[in-house]
DNA sequence: GATTTGAGAAACCGATTGGTTGCATATATA
DNA sequence: TATATATGCAACCAATCGGTTTCTCAAATC
């Protein structure tokens, strides 16, 4: 049960779920209609991105409504940071490159 | 073969291995060195990584050196950029709720 | 109260994953 | 030239994954 953010993130149908679900809050039901899977299986994906907190689950009546833990997303754009860094250093050489050339 | 990033990346060895080589090239066996698994495992690793664009390869001889292709790690920057929106977008409510309070 | 509806859990299945061992090949080095 | 070294590839294996079907349970609706 290796359950991190990496991991469900690298599932593609996980990935739009992320994405429909960023917009507004819905069911197990509605998101699986956007499949062409059972509801069971988006179900599976439900629990996979809940138990590492992406989603959130808030319950009303016998419907329950999934949305997204954006603040979770960050722990992603922390671990690119590192190379954030590397690909803008990269961009500033060329940037240097291209303005010696220039003169 | 399904070889996309997020795939790619999924799997905390790999991630390991970019976070090393993204400081300098290095050959299969000293990346090997800094884990406890087999060259081959390493190797599998390796080529997966390169298969996706993440690595490049650099022949010295009968050494290797593989690097890491930083540009490609974009992608990723690129599929976070909807929700950064987002999470901007609350900490800005949150801002200025704050703000109002302090009014 | 009986029936329909929304949802999760369990059991199962084939494909994929990450690892191993063993082998093949090319380049250095003695 | 013979040997050591660096690497990749193939075959195999247990574990995990993503999916299905079937079942149960609780809430809504008739």
């Amino acid at each position: 049960m290796r359950r991190d953010i990496f991991q469900a993130v690298a599932d593609p149908t996980r990935r739009a779920i992320i994405g429909l679900i960023a917009l507004q809050a819905m069911t197990p039901n509605a998101i699986a209609e956007n499949f062409n899977t059972t509801r069971q299986a988006v179900s599976k994906h439900l629990r996979i991105l809940t138990e590492c907190e992406l989603l959130k689950q808030e319950q009303r009546g016998r419907e329950i409504y999934y949305s997204l833990e954006v603040e979770k997303m960050k722990e992603i754009d922390k671990w690119l940071e590192q190379f954030r860094e590397i690909w803008e250093t990269k961009f500033k050489q060329l940037d240097n490159l291209l303005i010696n050339i220039k003169k």
